[in-house]
DNA sequence: AGGCCGCCTTAACCTGGGTTAAGCCCAGGT
DNA sequence: ACCTGGGCTTAACCCAGGTTAAGGCGGCCT
């Protein structure tokens, strides 16, 4: 087993036999990505996706104006990918970039299909992401409904403690829907009323 | 068959024979709810959900200062329950409430176990459910990051006219997020405009 | 009919965040 | 050591939306 770590991050989602991600590796291809390189830019078919072994990322959606707003981070052990294009059978909207040098175990979805016909295990694992996503995105649907721009920051650092001094600030700004002016506002306001 | 037309929104989703659907309505139960009668009230458990047969359905959070947002609007054919406490175990943070006088065909989660072991169709069904589940979510997620209030409202208009003089204005603005005094704002600039 | 209630509108005032633009700080490159 | 550029901050001004409060308009009840 070449991702020991890994397979301990994908069993905590559901179980899944050794054997079965033995399989899945000899599907996978390791990718190096400089800071800043895209892992998967807008346009392109949205049929791959990647596991992170090292780095953090940024799934970024540009608007018809060309303005960016930030879907997720994410950083080691986590998935990146355009999930919704790829349910749809869409191109991707979506650029993931890398925010550091980092590394990714990339798999084509189409090959996972073998194994989804091979073992039940994966179609569990499917339904596990699908719901875990859900409930990302259900979180910060009620943010959005009920905090206010401070209090969703305040948030934020809460629940991502990890990416502290590793995503700008302006990133962390079009993630929460405001500008870097207005988050910089912010946390000055916070700094003082702090002392 | 007692729900064709149910089956048929279902198959829509993910196929499933005959004769497991019929299985199905066998573990439900049809239930009519007055208007403002409640489907689910904070803190039952949510292990229940149902699938519209009749009426407007809103699924409201009542958050800890006791302001109310609305997570969804549901009709016919769609499902209701508090799905993320569910997924988790977790009572019921959500309301379910009937706009209209209405009627829903109600299930057990529990009693789905049964089925899902006894045939793969209904895990995929699930994984299906789950998926859409997303779909919505980003969707909305997507809606607060790159558009307005008014852009929000012109959007709900054209993604749910079937829900046109069934909601209240005022439940509208609890959707969008904004207050109804912000709404009717909005409506009366566009009327204004309109001329 | 009269009165009440639920829902929507309007107005006045306040505040948070957008916009634009200038300046600062620091790391990297030469 | 100097420039450069990227990222952050600050300030001034504007506008959308929040807050509070006062009606308006049906529909429904007795």
């Amino acid at each position: 087993m070449r991702y020991p770590k890994l397979f301990e991050h994908i069993t905590a989602l559901a179980p899944l036999p050794a054997s079965e991600w033995l399989k899945a590796e000899t599907l996978a291809r390791e990718q190096a990505l400089d800071k800043r390189a895209l892992f998967l830019r807008p346009g392109d078919a949205a049929d791959r996706f990647g596991l992170v072994l090292q780095g953090v990322f940024r799934a970024v959606r540009v608007s018809a104006r060309g303005e960016e707003s930030i879907k997720a981070f994410r950083a080691e052990g986590e998935f990146i990918g355009a999930y919704a294009e790829m349910l749809q059978g869409q191109p991707s909207m979506t650029a993931i970039e890398a925010l550091e040098p980092g590394r990714v175990l990339a798999f084509q979805a189409n090959d996972l299909q073998s194994l989804e016909t091979g073992h039940p295990c994966w179609a569990q694992l499917a339904r596990r992401v699908a719901e875990r996503h859900y409930l990302l995105k259900e979180r910060r649907e009620q943010e959005f409904l009920d905090l206010s721009a401070e209090e969703r920051l305040e948030r934020f650092w809460q629940e991502h403690p990890h990416l502290h001094g590793r995503v700008p600030q302006r990133d962390v700004a079009a993630y929460l829907g405001i500008t870097e002016v207005a988050l910089s506002r912010i946390v000055s306001r916070r700094r003082k009323r702090a002392e």
